[in-house]
RNA sequence: GCGGUCGUGGCGAAGUGGUUAACGCAUCGGAUUGUGGUUCCGACAUUCGGGGGUUCGAUUCCCCUCGGUCGCCCCA
C-alpha cells in the first residue's frame, strides 16, 4: 500500500498554487502600504507559551494541540495560532523599545490544530495575520479591521459581513460572566448538553445556541453592553465612529465571542455570506489583547490583531466565482523535425528564454502532429517549426497560432522578430 | 471526541454472486511522405481502498480497518 498525505493536510498543486500566490502577494502589498512589516517565527514553540497565552481551558489547548517531546525531553507544540509567537518574539527582542511605535507586524504561515477535517477546516492550514502592539487608540483597531476588509475587497470579494463587539476590560468581562452564570445556572438543566457544558467554560456562548434559541431565559439574559465601564463604552463608540468614517460597514453583535482567553475590548469577525458556502463561514477573526504582553513577561502594552485563513479565503473566492485571471500562455513553442534540427532547438530555446520570452519545446520525441497538440495545450501564441531543410537554409517557419499565418524568418533574426510580434 | 455519506483505470462515471469489469474525457499510435484545434480507426484496469469471513465462486453479501467528504462541538 502506498503512503498518502496525513489526514487534514493537503498538497497545493500547480493550477491552484497560483491563487495562493495571488492572495499572499496582495496581502504583502497592502501591508507595505499600511507599514506592517513581516515577522517570521518558528513553527513550533515551547508548549508553555500556548498554555499561558491561549488559555488552559480553551478547546485549542485542551484537545487540539500537536504536542511532542523532543530528544532533550522538552515539551514542544506546533503552533496553533500566530499571536502567541509574535508576542513572545516582541518581548524577547524588546521591541517595546524600538524607535518606531506602535510596532506593526504581519505573518503568513502554516498553523496546526488536531481536529476532524471538514469544509474549511484542516489540521494544517495557512494563516495571514497582523499585530499592532503599543497603541490603545481605537483608531488602530479601526485600521486593523479595515486592512482585512481591504484585502478581501481588493481580491474581489463582496459578500462579506463584518461583525464587531466589545468584550470590555477584564473587570467588565468577569462581571458580565458572573451575571450570565447567575441567570442561567438555576435552570441550566432545561438546556441542551452543549449549553450545560458552556455554563462552565464560556457562558456567553449559550446566547449563541442553535437549539435553545427560543428558551424564555434567552431574551432576558444580561447583555455585555450593560456591563461595560465608561472607558470601555467610549472606546467601542469611537471605534464604530472610525469605521463609519472609513465607509466600512459593520453590524454590532453582542453575542460575538472569541475563543481565546486573551481577548478584551474590541472583538471582530468577518464572515462570508455567499450562499452555498460551507457551515463554517468565518473567514477572519481578531481582537484586542491588552495585557498579553505583560503576561509574557514584557511591560504593560496594549495590542490588537487578526488572523485569517487562506484556505477559507480561496473557498470564498470560489463561492463568489471570482475570476482570478491566471494567465499561463506561452510565447513560443519550438517544433523540430529531424535530429539535427532537434539538437539545434536546445540552443534556440535557451536564446528565447535569455531574451525574456516564455518558450518551450518537446522532450518526449513526439511526432509533428503531437508537438502541435502540445503547443496548443500550452496556449502558445506562436509556433516555430524547424526542420532539417530550414536549418540547412538558415531559416525557420514562424506560425501565428491565432491567425494560422505562417512565414519564413531568417534564423539569425528569429528572436528579434518574435520579440517585436509578441 | 461524536454522527451522516462515499471509496471501481490519469480524471468523471455505470455495473453484476460466476468464463472477456460498460461508457465519456484525457493520453498514445494510425487514416500516402513535414503542420494543431473537426471526423474516423486502434491501444490503454490480470482488477474494483486494505484485511478477514460466508460461498464451488465475490468487485458485488457480512465484519473490521484505513481514507475522502459533509455536519456537531469549536474555530481560521
Amino acid at each position: 500500500m502506498s503512503i498518502n498525505l496525513p489526514r487534514g493536510t493537503q498538497d497545493i498543486l500547480p493550477g491552484q498554487v497560483e491563487k495562493w500566490q495571488a492572495i499572499e502577494g496582495k496581502a504583502r502589498e497592502i501591508c507595505k502600504k499600511y507599514l506592517y512589516r513581516e515577522i517570521r517565527t518558528p513553527i513550533f514553540e515551547h508548549t508553555e507559551l500556548f498554555l499561558r497565552s491561549v488559555g488552559e481551558t480553551t478547546d485549542i489547548v485542551q484537545k487540539e494541540m500537536y504536542t511532542f517531546t523532543d530528544r532533550g525531553n522538552r515539551s514542544l507544540t506546533l503552533r496553533p495560532e500566530g499571536t502567541a509567537s509574535t508576542v513572545r518574539s516582541y518581548v524577547e527582542h524588546k521591541m517595546f523599545g524600538d524607535a518606531q511605535q506602535p510596532v506593526k507586524l504581519y505573518y503568513v504561515g502554516p498553523m496546526f490544530r488536531y481536529e476532524r477535517p471538514q469544509a474549511g477546516r484542516y489540521r494544517q492550514f495557512v494563516q495571514f495575520g497582523i499585530e499592532a502592539l503599543g497603541s490603545a487608540d481605537p483608531a488602530i483597531d479601526a485600521e486593523v479591521i479595515s486592512l482585512a476588509m481591504t484585502l478581501y475587497k481588493e481580491m474581489g470579494l463582496n459578500k462579506l459581513k463584518l461583525v464587531v463587539n466589545s468584550l470590555g476590560d477584564k473587570e467588565s468581562r468577569s462581571a458580565h460572566r458572573e451575571a450570565l452564570v447567575n441567570h442561567f445556572k438555576p435552570r441550566i438543566n432545561e438546556f441542551c448538553s452543549d449549553c450545560q457544558n458552556r455554563i462552565e467554560k464560556n457562558p456567553l456562548r449559550i446566547l449563541d445556541c442553535k437549539q435553545d434559541r427560543n428558551h424564555e431565559l434567552m431574551s432576558s439574559a444580561p447583555a455585555i453592553i450593560d456591563y461595560l465601564n465608561d472607558y470601555s463604552r467610549e472606546y467601542f463608540e469611537k471605534l464604530q465612529k472610525y469605521l463609519t468614517d472609513m465607509d466600512v460597514s459593520y453590524v454590532v453583535d453582542p453575542n460575538l465571542v472569541r475563543g481565546l482567553d486573551y481577548y478584551n475590548h474590541t472583538a471582530f469577525e468577518i464572515m462570508s455570506v455567499s450562499e452555498g458556502f460551507g457551515a463554517i463561514t468565518t473567514l477572519c477573526g481578531g481582537g484586542r489583547y491588552n495585557g498579553l504582553v505583560e503576561e509574557m513577561g514584557g511591560p504593560e502594552t496594549p495590542g490588537i490583531g487578526f488572523a485569517l485563513s487562506i484556505e477559507r479565503f480561496i473557498a470564498a473566492l470560489e463561492a463568489e466565482k471570482v475570476d482570478m485571471a491566471l494567465n499561463e500562455s506561452v510565447d513560443c513553442y519550438l517544433i523540430s523535425l529531424g535530429d539535427a534540427a532537434k539538437d539545434y532547438t536546445v540552443k534556440l530555446l535557451h536564446g528565447l528564454r535569455s531574451h525574456g520570452l516564455k518558450a518551450e519545446r518537446d522532450y518526449l520525441d513526439r511526432k509533428l502532429k503531437a508537438q502541435f497538440k502540445a503547443a496548443e495545450r500550452l496556449q502558445a501564441k506562436f509556433v516555430a517549426v524547424l526542420g532539417d531543410n530550414e536549418l540547412n537554409n538558415g531559416v525557420i517557419n514562424l506560425k501565428d497560432q491565432a491567425t494560422g499565418e505562417q512565414r519564413e524568418v531568417q534564423l539569425n533574426q528569429f528572436i528579434e522578430t518574435l520579440k517585436s510580434l509578441k
